[in-house]
DNA sequence: TTCAAAAACTGGTCAGACCAGTGCTCACCG
DNA sequence: CGGTGAGCACTGGTCTGACCAGTTTTTGAA
């Protein structure tokens, strides 16, 4: 067994077991060296596997932390490993457009399936207020639509992960949304498309509000992909290799 | 961004994305440190990272592999099971299960749709061992079965998301296979739901696929949840600390 | 007393060296 | 001819010491 491995298990073993708090600071690389007499190199790859296991979080001149070990705000919040899938890959939008849809079009099923009079009313207001104003800046009404029925469905686990996925979107493609708005063809068809979302929660059709926020998300998503075919860039296939990274495979 | 992580992480993405097939070797750190233009310190590190998630395996003369989730040439000493030791919300298991439901449904329709041959080779491989085995100790196995369904998915996203939820749910119970299983009748229609599942995939049928698996989480879900009515508190583990360690600990 | 510069931390990266397993090659010996 | 073992060329594992880059503390001059 490699010295930084047996290290790396030591630590996690202290920390889950309790000897090191959550949010509580390790003792600095050179000071775990000195101490377990070994060079700073093992150390750091020791903390390295830490880091991968989500055992530890590390700062750049501050020093490694016991990570809170509640999934909640980490885990798959803003710092989440799937942030730094992007790299920029117009692939990944994709992949998490086709994640979206599933989840949005359950997100519909439940609400309309277990809306309250409230979450009606907050909903109304939203599709109310979207639907009213000025439609080439209405992108934060959008969301504020979508995420009242999400909340009705009154799932936090599902509230918190289409969270995620929306906000790594707007990171990448703040843009697109916008864009595609203001043709005016597209915009009727989302109008449209809101409206009969909105009349199948309200009614309580759970079936039905499924089918129509996945429609929805899959418009979203193939309008894009044409917007990025126009544009000149080429989508990858689903499973087509990324020659950008064909160097890092090993030879035959 | 730390120059190690962005490598680790695009590795990650190669691997995940099928670019690299499970127990296929990666280039030695000396040449991935070459042609990335970095030292080999960072290399090293980045490997550490993906060792710590279980992305890779290091053998010591021999290279780095990508790891195989799936049962086979991973016979090395069984991780024990590593926290498992809180007692858990069961509403907030249960809407992870709900999500799960849905995703895990979508992972099988896209696996029917898109696996590769590899794909198939890699999923009949699991699904064999899952079948062959005692099934008392066969949680591995079934995770590694659904985990390769979930891969060929070739949805890095999805591969994430779920793979959160699961690690969300290892914090508040363990394993439901392992508690379900021993229950000969629930073993019996686990067993058949898998081969369906199976049987769906490999002939690529992919609503055919999505509806068994989402009915595979529903059923695990609800017998579940039937358990706890039952007055079962699940797995709880003795908390120990080790002295031996104490001067790892900072300063105060 | 105030506050900005400097020092003293922290982690991040680099270079080159050497040790330790693994596996291939090829000349030597029976 | 057929082993077979020593050597060599790989692989990862560790060490050293240097320097860069953020963060926090100390310090000294205004």
């Amino acid at each position: 067994m490699a010295i930084s491995q047996e290290i790396s298990y030591r630590l996690e073993r202290l920390i889950l077991d309790g000897g090191l708090a959550p949010e509580q600071k390790i003792p600095s690389e050179r000071q775990l060296a000195t101490r377990l007499g070994v060079s700073r190199a093992v150390i750091r790859e020791a903390l390295h596997e830490l880091q991968g296991r989500g055992v530890i979080e590390t700062r750049h001149g501050k020093g490694s932390f016991v990570a809170s070990m509640v999934p909640g705000a980490s885990e798959l919040g803003e710092q989440s490993p799937l942030m730094h899938l992007f790299e920029g890959h117009p692939r990944t939008l994709f992949d998490l457009l086709e994640v979206r849809e599933q989840l949005e079009g359950q997100a519909a099923y439940l609400a309309a399936l277990r809306a309250t009079r409230l979450d009606r009313h907050r909903i109304t207001k939203a599709f109310r207020a979207l639907e009213d104003t000025d439609p080439l800046r209405n992108a934060r009404l959008d969301h504020g639509f979508h995420l009242a029925i999400v909340e009705a469905s009154h799932n936090p686990v599902l509230v918190h992960v289409l969270n995620s996925l929306k906000n790594m979107m707007l990171l990448t493609v703040q843009a697109s949304v916008a864009n595609l708005n203001p043709r005016e063809e597209m915009r009727k068809k989302i109008v449209r498309q809101h409206r009969q979302l909105y009349e199948a929660v309200i009614a309580g059709k759970p079936a039905n509000a499924q089918k129509v926020a996945m429609a929805h998300v899959r418009f979203v998503s193939e309008a894009m992909r044409d917007m990025e075919k126009d544009g000149g860039k080429l989508i990858r296939l689903p499973i087509e290799q990324d020659k950008a990274n064909d160097h890092l495979r090993a030879e035959a």
